[in-house]
DNA sequence: AATCCAAGATTGTTCAACAATATTGACGAA
DNA sequence: TTCGTCAATATTGTTGAACAATCTTGGATT
């Protein structure tokens, strides 16, 4: 029967708890992009009735972690050259504009620069995905100066989704270590006062990842569609 | 093979339909805020089971029309003070965002022009309900520079609820007409090519609607609560 | 009037079924 | 072989009834 982790999972829980371990699962790759969630198998496994599992499917649909396509059945997002594209053009929307209007506590730079901190490290020490998560952790806090918690989940989702497109590339290059020095010079500026430069800075930084990241994407692509000839 | 050029798929749409009736009739006024959306009444009311009915209450949850209280209900959301603030703080980041750094094309100008002159028009007629429909088609407009559904969709949810928080209102005072000159300035200017001062003028004019819209609901607010006193 | 408690009502979840659509695989024709 | 056709099968979409957990209501008691 339904056996919760340790018991917290009372009443009217069970679709938002359920909802949460699809989400992490996916989040950690365990389920990659593309794959198919399977009403039954998945009931089984998690031990969930399929309208239960179904509502979870609807809250993650929303949050485009997943697609559901009628009658076929809903899979893990494989996020590809529009969606990069449309994440980047929302990136170079409210990152800036988080920086221009955001509101500058000195809490809050002393955070900023504790994150670049961590990135800086993790570059020393050669982990990437120490690097990820601190550039994503970095690029959360500059939306997290609107004060908006609505802009934050926004950011939220779009970072999710650039999980997946990691998680979608079988060759997850060094992307992130030239762009740690970038973070550097953004927080520097920051605590200068320089918003419009910082601004400006952010702009051609996103310009420039997207750039770079749809080469590798499209790079992959190819490779795909080689492998899918050479089977086929 | 299925033919879907006539065959709309009957089968696979039930949720969404639901979904898109209840937001209809929310939109309208019709369900006024704070309402409660009973299961087994709008089941019957509806034609559809609750399983269905359910599913269509997480969609209309994730887009904040409606609000859940864990065994208590959904409730047609009433947004107060905190929301319009959260409202603001959205609309204060991505519309001069999207008017320093969207794709000004002469065809979305003029569609702004449009506008604009439809606000007016309403204006000169007397017409409130057309200039809160103009306005707010205005500054979805504006939205839309950024070229970014995500970002669309973020803005026809928070001005969704600004219409929630007018139908909150049981007096509903001519708050738009002083607005329609802003609007008039910005096209200009936007038209002028001076973004830098349309963004500036723009979060000037987000500042004061929302100064007013506050004062305007604390009204609403000590209005209602000295009713309360008085019955009870 | 205030508090407590049991009966009733409503929500959260499960189960079993059926309808509609998709997928599969076998079969036959060019 | 290779391609389409078609029936058999599997999966999804929806329904209705049931039960457990929680909230609400009304009255009894103090």
């Amino acid at each position: 029967m339904n056996t919760p982790a340790d018991g917290t999972a009372e009443h009217a829980h069970t679709t938002a708890w359920i909802a949460s371990v699809l989400r992490t699962r996916i989040a950690a790759g365990e389920l990659t992009p593309g794959s198919k969630l399977s009403e039954e198998p998945l009931c089984a496994a998690l031990g969930v009735s399929r309208n239960t599992l179904r509502q979870a499917f609807t809250t993650l649909v929303s949050e485009s972690i997943v697609t559901r396509i009628p009658n076929r059945g809903v899979f893990v997002a494989s996020p590809g050259v529009d969606e990069v594209r449309e994440i980047y053009r929302v990136r170079r929307m409210i990152e800036p504009a988080a920086v221009l209007w955001g509101e500058l506590t000195p809490q809050v730079l002393e955070g900023l620069e504790t994150i670049v901190q961590r990135a800086q490290q993790a570059r020393d020490s050669g982990s990437v995905p120490a690097m990820a998560d601190a550039n994503q952790a970095l690029h959360g806090a500059v939306v997290a100066l609107t004060g908006s918690a609505s802009l934050q989940e926004l950011m939220d989702r779009v970072l999710a989704e650039m999980r997946l497109v990691f998680h979608s590339m079988a060759s997850a290059p060094d992307f992130h270590s030239h762009y740690v020095d970038r973070n550097v010079a953004l927080v520097k500026r920051l605590r200068a006062g320089e918003r419009q430069e910082a601004a400006e800075g952010l702009r051609a930084y996103l310009d420039e990842a997207e750039a770079e990241l749809l080469v590798h994407l499209g790079a992959e692509q190819d490779r795909r569609s080689g492998m899918r000839q050479r089977a086929g």
